[in-house]
DNA sequence: TATGTATACTTGTATTGTACAACTAGATAA
DNA sequence: TTATCTAGTTGTACAATACAAGTATACATA
C-alpha cells in the first residue's frame, strides 16, 4: 500500500468534509430534516430510538429534531399500539412533497458537478464511495 | 447522464457527510485545530484573514480558534511588521510535533479503512475526490 | 497635514447541533 | 407486587459558527 495513496486520500476526505459540512441546506431543507425525511421515506414509520441508532446521534437530539419537524407539519406522530411509551413517525404529504423538492434540487446541482464526467467515471465513483460508506459501519 | 448513478452519488455522498463530520477528532485533534494546523504548516505564516478565506469562515470564528492554538502553544502570533493591524501565525514546535502525530494516527486509519481495496481503486478513487474537490471551488 | 474612509482583527451576542444527566411513564421480570 | 428496564422528553452545557459593534491602524485625498 503507497502512503503517498493514503495522503491523497487523507486530504482530499478531509477537503471534501470541510466543504460540504458547511451547507447548511440542502435543497431548500436543513440538513438535519433533509436526512431524517430521506431516512423515515425509505425506513417506512419508525421510533426515536431506531433513528437515533441509524444516525448514531444521541435520542435526545434526534426526539428535539422530531419535535420540530412535527411542528412544521413534515411528519406525524403515530402512538404505538403495543408500547405506550413510543411512537412512529411517518412522513405527511407536506414533507413528502419538501424532500421531493429538495431532492430535485440536489440532483439538478449534482448533474452540473458532475457534468464533465463520463457515466463510467460516475459509476465508478459512486460504487467506490458506496464501498467505503459500507467499511465505516463495520 | 443516468439519473440512477446520480441518485447513488447523492445518497453516498450524504452517508459519507454525515458519519464523518461527527468525528470531532482526527487523530488527538478536533477538527478544526487539525485544519488549521495542517494549512498553516502548509501555507507558512499568514494572518486571520487568509485563513478565514481558505476555510470559507467568518473571520471572528477563525479569531476565536487561533486564539484558542496560540493560547495551548501549539501557533506563535508573529507581529507583521508592515501592518500594525495584523499578525501571521507560525506553528511551533509543539505544533508540529502534534500535527505529525494526528496525520500518523488518520494514516493508519485509513490504512485499515482501505486495506481491502486495491492500488488502482485507491489512486482512481484519490484522484476522482480530488477531481470532485476542484469542481466544487468553481 | 488633517480628516475621512477602508482594513484587520477582536469581542459581544445569538443560533444551531450536539451530548449527558435527570426525569417520567410505561413495560417486563422476579 | 415490587423492582428493574426501556422509550422518550426536558434541562443544561458546550462547541462551532455568523453577524454586528467596536478598536486600532493604514491609506487616500482635499
Amino acid at each position: 500500500m503507497k502512503t503517498e495513496d493514503l495522503e491523497l486520500l487523507d486530504y482530499e476526505l478531509v477537503v471534501l468534509i470541510r466543504r460540504t459540512s458547511l451547507d447548511k441546506e440542502l435543497g431548500g431543507l436543513d440538513r438535519s430534516t433533509y436526512t431524517l425525511l430521506t431516512q423515515l421515506s425509505k425506513s417506512g414509520p419508525v421510533g426515536v430510538k431506531a433513528l437515533a441508532s441509524e444516525f448514531r446521534l444521541d435520542i435526545s437530539t434526534i426526539s428535539r429534531q422530531t419535535t420540530v419537524l412535527e411542528a412544521k407539519g413534515y411528519i406525524r406522530r403515530l402512538p404505538d399500539p403495543m408500547d405506550g411509551r413510543s411512537s412512529n413517525f411517518e412522513v405527511t404529504e407536506e414533507g413528502m412533497y419538501r424532500v421531493m423538492e429538495a431532492k430535485k434540487a440536489r440532483l439538478a446541482r449534482h448533474a452540473q458537478l458532475f457534468k464533465d464526467w463520463t457515466d463510467e467515471e460516475r459509476q465508478t465513483f459512486g460504487a467506490l464511495l458506496a464501498r467505503l460508506n459500507r467499511t465505516f459501519i463495520e
